[in-house]
DNA sequence: CGATCTACCTGATGGC
DNA sequence: TGCCATCAGGTAGATC
């Protein structure tokens, strides 16, 4: 998605903004006020922190996306292209063209974080983001302090194992707890945090703090290693079709899921029935023979 | 402090 | 045909 939006948007300018469903700007008083912070605009670049796109702007202030459970970014062609159902937000461009946004549960949400000011109280990172050695999450954390909250981004941020298993270490909460929490990794939702405990060979419910030294080198790696294959492949695209890139185009990553959506169907690796359980109120798909 | 529950929404699907 | 229950990629905020 960030890809693709950098390649459609740097450079052009914010015509006029139309919001017809309040909701999801609801971190405005007004969506007059969210609208007045976009027009004559324009893209500088767009970045991405967890699960959160960050669209830079050339006064410093930046437009934030988070697409929640349903949310879609579609390029549309002008205002005569149909709209689809729920369409809440428009775009659209000096150079032509428009960007909707699209939501059905309006669980997403659209903001612009405010220039930084320099009488502004130096931002507080996350206790984990704290743990970075390196990479782009931090400087972004400063500009966007909305965002700051987040805990460690896999791409974004540096960070060796050993500090991993420092998080790790501290931890009664079951591993997918902690892979989904954002305030600890951003990033991982229900979809790939059972792919990446499959791909490390945990089961979902063990104890963080159970982990043994080349578990947690396994955790790490597959963490990497799950989340850019299916970057590579562009995401899980399940029946519904819901998640689409902004050309409308599914991803492909689902061909490859280990188990996420196979209840009842044959592991992979062993030929074992994939089991599902709910887990506060949550899916969680798991190989009860792959996964210690 | 950390862990856990609830509410926020619409739509698709399946049993009766 | 309708009615009801269940499930769906997420997370802020309340509460334990």
């Amino acid at each position: 998605m960030r890809a693709s939006l950098s390649r459609d948007l740097v450079g052009k300018k914010f015509k006029s903004v139309s919001v017809t469903n309040g909701r999801v700007v609801r971190r405005h008083k007004t969506a007059k006020d969210f609208r007045a912070m976009l027009e004559g605009h324009s893209v500088r670049n767009v970045q991405r922190l967890g699960k959160n796109l960050v669209v830079g702007l050339d006064n410093g202030s930046h437009l934030v996306i988070h697409l929640g459970m349903s949310g879609q970014l579609l390029r549309a062609k002008g205002p005569k292209d149909l709209k689809p159902k729920h369409t809440h937000v428009v775009f659209t461009f000096t150079q032509g063209g428009e960007l909707r946004y699209v939501d059905p549960r309006t669980f997403g949400e659209l903001y612009v974080s405010k220039v930084p000011s320099d009488d502004d109280p130096p931002v507080e990172l996350s206790k984990f983001a704290r743990l970075s050695i390196g990479g782009d999450g931090t400087a972004l954390r400063r500009a966007v302090p909305e965002l700051a909250h987040l805990g460690l981004d896999p791409f974004e941020d540096q960070i060796g194992w050993d500090r991993f298993a420092a998080i790790l270490r501290s931890r009664t909460t079951p591993l997918k707890a902690v892979l989904t929490d954002q305030d600890i990794i951003a990033g991982i939702g229900n979809i790939y945090a059972d792919e990446i405990l499959f791909s490390a060979g945990l089961r979902f419910d063990r104890s963080a703090e159970s982990l043994s030294t080349i578990e947690i080198r396994r955790l790490h790696r597959a963490i990497s290693e799950v989340l850019t294959d299916a970057i590579k492949h562009e995401g899980s695209t399940l029946d519904d079709e819901q998640f689409v890139d902004p050309d409308g185009k599914p991803g492909n990553f689902q061909q490859f899921h280990q188990v996420y959506n196979r209840e009842g169907q044959p592991c992979l690796q062993c030929r074992q029935t994939i089991q599902r359980e709910t887990v506060r109120g949550r899916s969680t798909y798991y190989c009860e023979k792959c996964q210690a």
